[in-house]
DNA sequence: AAGTCGGGGAC
DNA sequence: GTCCCAGACTT
């Protein structure tokens, strides 16, 4: 009687997958700049930077971010603005926040010692049941399973799960498949490092979102359910997120002699600890003029004589989208800025403007600001 | 379980 | 426009 190929496993006995997809990483890994440390400070780093953020975007702000703060001291020391100077434009400030937090913990309260164990990890702000288990792992062998964006939908697809992977319940199916995975696999048990970054890698290069992913290279495609019954286009099953708001706001770029208005955000709130100009939304049924005139006299007590249009900048936030409508103000010289809404106001020099932590949406308007002026 | 928290790339 | 990304935290 002929037998499969596999006939001597049982349908949850993936080790020789496990084995080719060790191989298929060796051969195909991105050579990137935390592939070429253990030192559990550098892939910390990186986790937090990669939390929701691809990798290409992250690389810059990586290299950059260590050459200014090579060691868990130096960043436990540095200023707050320096920090989020460091992370303008990576969005999700908390984290550098958290991180910097987490460093001071480390090296105040545990001797400058990092956390041995992924549990440890764990313990700190900002660190979850992701990024323990990935520092722990990659920079610490030790063997715990990641369960991130990539590993959720390589594991839907390859054991044709359809539940779906936004549900808690779904993440732990998988987790606890995974550490069965990992333990029950000699060569992934001892480089657990190398099994959760293969899973990952595969998730980014081959096992990819949408409906035609690279089946024909991948190494978990003899086994593979998804791909069998071609399902792949259907799986993950994930909730549809529900539409985003869009609001339309003001803002004015106040100038008074040489200088510029800029306010800094309050630090537990969105875009903690970051600098913007004044303004607000528009109200329902108010122009963009009649906005900035009441938000400007509402959040720094300016009255609005003249507002010339700057421009439009249309961004979009993760739970809503805004449409800004930018205007330059002339104040009086004898006006002084009283804020309402920020922690801080102060006077800037155009040139001195790119020294100060901004948000992206911010950083349109100064280039719009910056463009006009050439235009003069 | 659902909402908050950025920004950008791919389609 | 939509979806997704080496998620964490709060309520």
């Amino acid at each position: 009687m002929p037998t499969p190929a596999h006939s001597s496993r049982s349908p949850t006995d993936h080790r020789p997958q496990t084995t080719s997809l060790l191989a298929w990483y060796r051969a195909h890994r991105r050579d990137l700049p935390w592939r070429r440390t253990r030192d559990p400070y550098r892939i910390w780093v990186s986790e937090i930077m990669l939390q929701q953020t691809r990798v290409d975007t992250v690389i810059p702000y990586y290299e950059r971010f260590l050459r200014a703060l090579p060691d868990l001291q130096a960043l436990a020391a540095a200023p707050e603005q320096a920090l989020l100077k460091l992370w303008e434009g990576l969005g999700y400030y908390r984290r550098a926040r958290h991180l910097q937090a987490a460093a001071k913990r480390i090296v105040h309260d545990l001797d400058g010692c990092v956390p041995a164990t992924a549990a440890g990890w764990r313990e700190l702000p900002g660190i979850g049941d992701y990024t323990a288990a990935a520092i722990a792992s990659i920079a610490q062998n030790e063997p715990v399973p990641v369960v991130d964006g990539n590993v959720l939908r390589v594991a839907a697809r390859v054991w044709g799960l359809t539940d779906d992977i936004a549900l808690p319940r779904t993440r732990e199916q998988i987790r606890t498949r995974l550490q069965a995975l990992m333990d029950n696999t000699p060569a992934a048990h001892a480089a657990p490092g190398d099994f959760n970054q293969a899973l990952m890698e595969l998730g980014a290069l081959v096992c990819i979102p949408g409906d035609s992913p690279r089946c024909a290279e991948c190494p978990l495609q003899p086994d593979c359910i998804a791909c069998r019954d071609d399902r792949t286009a259907e799986l993950p099953v994930k909730a549809r997120r529900r539409a985003v708001p869009h609001y339309h706001v003001a803002v004015g770029i106040v100038r008074r002699g040489n200088s510029i208005l800029v306010q800094k955000r309050p630090a537990a709130k969105m875009l903690g600890g970051l600098w913007e100009f004044p303004g607000g939304k528009l109200q329902s049924g108010e122009t963009p003029a009649a906005a900035l005139r009441r938000e400007l006299c509402e959040e720094i007590g300016l009255e609005v004589i003249d507002a010339e249009p700057l421009g439009i900048v249309a961004h979009a936030y993760s739970h809503f989208r805004v449409t800004i409508h930018a205007f330059l103000v002339i104040a009086p010289s004898r006006f002084r800025a009283r804020p309402t809404a920020a922690d801080e106001a102060r006077w800037v020099t155009p040139a001195a403007l790119p020294l100060l932590p901004m948000p992206a949406a911010t950083l349109r308007i100064l280039a719009l600001l910056e463009k006009n002026a050439l235009a003069r």
